[in-house]
DNA sequence: CGGCAAACGGAATACGGCTTCCGGTTTGGA
DNA sequence: TCCAAACCGGAAGCCGTATTCCGTTTGCCG
């Protein structure tokens, strides 16, 4: 309950623990989900239960930790994305040559479907601009068709992780021909009629705070 | 925990009532999914938890008649897809115009990527065999890449269903948007070339287990 | 109509997971 | 080296949800 001032100097063991903590639950996050126990995360990191619960004070703090430090390393890789000539290019990187991204897409992947995300992040609103961006030049270069939205994308992406989630070793590679159908499909080329209009981040945030009602 | 064998005479109130608690819990799930709490079925059902107990020993048997009657009507819909002259045609319409297979997919995309589904139903078994069927036939003729199976396409479409089950109102129309995109990126013309094998329902199965150890 | 077994409702129980609490241990400074 | 404060582990408490139990009601049959 302790807030845990971030201010106060700390001893050695308790940051050292803290990092454990944190790298065991990516890890445990990453491969159960959010469904996971924090007694795991606890036996992993080789602590108690009372310790990961001292640094983060509840579950939803510790995924909300996790998330941040996987936000920020998918917000790196898409700027890195932008920072190339070939609009075309960055987008197909993006999506599919991310290790991070992909490892440790389960929980993002559910998280992007949840609607207790009531928390909004400032890494992730950072994150939808580059994706958007992203998605604007690609569009804009005639890489991909132009009738869908970033959020379109972004939710499309996040299914397939989620589809792929159960897989076991295989997974790598099913999570690629997913990605590569889903990308040929958004190719302007021979592109059908869609109903509706490009869906962008704020309206499926309006939509997710409508259901949570 | 009585095996409340069929064959035994009911009683009249005791056969409406399980109707009602089946009719009550394919609505609920379709909306919540597998979170839903027995106790909301009851309550819209009309009848007292101990009722649904009883009827269905325990939450699990309940989620299993719901997916087998879900599982039936889309087998339905296959066959009469499989029924059709023209392979392509029947394709795209099993994976768009199914109403069905789309209002109640929630729980059954949950059930689709979920490892504890150690239970095989039947009527599941026969279903793949249909898809199997309408993915081979639509290769034949031309009309889908021939570089992926039939749990390839599965896998692609539970993806989708899932992504968007956080839609409000909007939901039917973003699947269909989804669909489509899909079903573009399985067309054999500007397919960009894939990892792997085509995947069929038996080697899906395998993962799953493995998993599941 | 009367009796009785089946079925009902919902309060009580069981259970699994998160969170808290406290006696013992470690750290870091004097 | 020694002490106080910070920190640790894990048992105990708590909470939400599925399941069971039992007194009461209801349909069925003679």
């Amino acid at each position: 309950m302790i807030p845990l001032s971030s201010d106060r100097p700390r001893r050695a063991d308790a940051v050292r623990n803290r990092e454990r903590v944190l790298a065991a639950a990516e890890q445990v996050f990453a491969e159960s989900g959010l469904k996971a126990q924090v007694e795991e995360v606890a036996r992993r990191a080789g602590v108690g239960v009372g310790t990961v619960c001292r640094h983060f004070p509840t579950k939803q703090a510790l995924v909300e930790a996790v998330l941040t430090s996987m936000f920020e390393s998918v917000l790196e890789q898409a700027r890195e994305a932008l920072a190339g000539t070939d609009p075309a290019e960055g987008f197909e990187r993006f999506f599919i040559n991310l290790p991070e991204f992909h490892t440790r897409h389960r929980v993002f992947a559910e998280q992007m479907a949840n609607e207790l995300e009531l928390t909004a992040l400032p890494v992730r609103n950072e994150l939808m601009g580059a994706v958007s961006e992203l998605v604007a030049r690609a569009q804009a270069a005639g890489a991909i068709r132009t009738d869908i939205g970033p959020a379109d994308v972004s939710l499309l992406f996040s299914a397939v992780a989620h589809a792929t989630a159960i897989a076991g070793e295989l997974q790598p590679m099913l999570r690629e021909r997913y990605v590569r159908i889903i990308l040929d499909g958004l190719r302007p080329d021979n592109a059908s009629v869609l109903p509706g209009q490009p869906l962008d981040f704020s309206q499926l945030r309006r939509m997710k705070q409508r259901r949570a009602r």
